[in-house]
DNA sequence: GATGAATGAGATTTCATTCAT
DNA sequence: AATGAATGAAATCTCATTCAT
């Protein structure tokens, strides 16, 4: 497994993977076949082989790359204060899904549910909330946010919001975008919930 | 198909559904096969197909029950006070899935955001919102909930919180049930953003 | 199998013929199922058996049926001369044909040539020919009709332009009738290969 | 479907196509299985699948193939004189149908007449008709052949024959080879109706 | 007369994987 | 690096038929 070394074997590599997250995306991972993702990607599945120890080995590719992704925006915002990073990190998560567009969106919350490959190793995609709840900690130890309920709470309660209004704004049929339907609301909780 | 018309039929048609559900909780769906559900359930493989179109076809129906349950328990409450009628709701919610089990309701909750073919039968799973918005309205008006936010907000933010609890109980490997998990902090919210 | 007495049984077992023959028609006979029979009929698969012995027991009742058609129409023209009777027989063919409708038509000659289900019993529903010979032969007797071929040869050169242009008639898009497209060529053939 | 590009690859996919024709004139097409066809030409399934997108596919394949031979041999004898010509038309056609079966020229003559997709690529497979037409319009400019009839009247009546004879010949019990059957009337009519 | 339950044999199709080139 | 050949196990699905009611 010495492959993916040259530049036109890095550029097949990536095309597999391209096409594996479209198609895990748009049907489910479980549901995805080696078969599809060769013919999406243009390749035959011999050449799958020379990639990939199996089928479940590029799902392991995948969510390296996503960490990686998510991890580069957490360290750059690394130096705010609690309450800027709060809000950083919240509009980043929208403008991420607006960015991606709803139904695109619509398939990355669905495969949170959808039965995986039997590993968590998805869970790696969302280590936000886990990062949030750091903030709302941090925020509590140098006083700025209540402690009346603790910081994991706080935080399920806000990733919660963003999972809610995102699928009320992928169901919506106008085009108002996600932020101006989940903002205020926020806003809300968090002036009623965690600010002091 | 003009199967499950007689007693007997009916009676088969429930067995295989419910080692459906049964496999598919124990191994998830997509791993779930058709022998399978055969051999468990007892019957040939072509009784199957006496009873279902295809193998899709048994998720739909599992769904469909699901819908037709949850409008059956909103018509039998309607008597309680907010209150009670609140917490019925989201308990009857949490001991349902739990009934259900982890993989159909993954199939459940991820269906909402991955339609599987379109149709808005889905779409009447989640009636629930409403009729939680409606509850609160009411114990608005009565005088015994705040209104601080607006009854729909509140609402928001408690179908939030069920499904972003099924959401981590779903991907818990222990057997923590999604009431012990959920249970404290849903009281919490509606003490502290509800309640008057 | 002392089916079909009862008018309400008549009339059962005259919906389920029916619709095997649309089906035979429009797909082959060999490709049409029991299963698809039933279904077109709106009949449960057992009362299938109550009609028929077996799915080839339908065929011969089917083309049963086609004979009977068939017989009637030769009886009526017998006292006519030879070439009457040859004029009325081709013409009641394209008649017939145009009754029927390009599409059905299409289907059955088709069928003449799709592969059967072992037997020739379809042989039985075009016996025209044969009929057309022995017109000739009798015209070929009494003088009237050249014997410079075999009544058969020129019972098939007969048979041959009509099944020629029934399908130039399928083929072609515009609203000409068979008898239009044929007639004059038809006449041509018997003036200069049959009459004497 | 990337099948089919190595030498090896075409030379199973010969022996593919092959045993099926052979299975299909032995036993019928609709008879024919996929298994069967397998074992014949000692291939797994899966290769099966390698080569043909499925069951049905196969037999286009199969009609696909003649299409490409018949224009072939049209343009091989287009020096010869009107005569020959004819003759040679009428002689390949007769040889080709002999070899490939019984069988196998119903389904392609059955499917003259029921399109089995609607797509005109059948259409193509008769374009003798055209080529006969050209050659007696050709003997009647060089004042070989009797303008007596259309050259399109005459080539009408000469694949009317052809049709027909192979029809009965499909039906014919015994072995007797096509150009038996219909050689010595079809040479009548050259005679009686196109020669001067 | 009619239905629907039930079957089992066999058909088609899918899929991850290995290998020679 | 990349392909296409080939596989075999297992999955889905079809179908004619029998039977109890």
């Amino acid at each position: 497994m010495n492959a993916g070394k040259t530049p036109k074997g890095v550029k097949t590599k990536d095309r597999i993977v391209e096409s594996a997250i479209k198609l895990m995306n748009a049907k489910g991972i479980a549901r995805t076949t080696l078969v599809e993702v060769c013919a999406a990607s243009g390749v035959a599945q011999g050449t799958f082989y020379h990639y990939f120890k199996s089928i479940n080995d590029i799902l392991y590719e995948i969510l390296r790359i996503e960490g990686e992704e998510l991890l580069f925006f957490y360290e750059i915002i690394i130096d705010n204060s609690p309450l800027e990073k709060l809000n950083k990190v919240l509009n980043f998560q929208m403008d991420y899904y607006e960015k991606k567009g709803k139904a695109v969106v619509a398939q990355i919350l669905g495969n949170e549910f959808i039965p995986l490959q039997g590993d968590s190793l998805i869970e790696k995609l969302l280590p936000i909330r886990a990062f949030v709840s750091g903030i709302i900690s941090e925020g509590q130890e140098t006083g700025v946010f209540s402690d009346r309920n603790s910081a994991e709470k706080d935080s399920i309660v806000l990733m919660a919001l963003i999972l809610t209004y995102s699928y009320m704004w992928i169901r919506d049929k106008t085009d108002n975008p996600l932020k101006e339907i989940a903002g205020s609301h926020i806003n809300d909780i968090i002036e009623q919930l965690i600010l002091k």
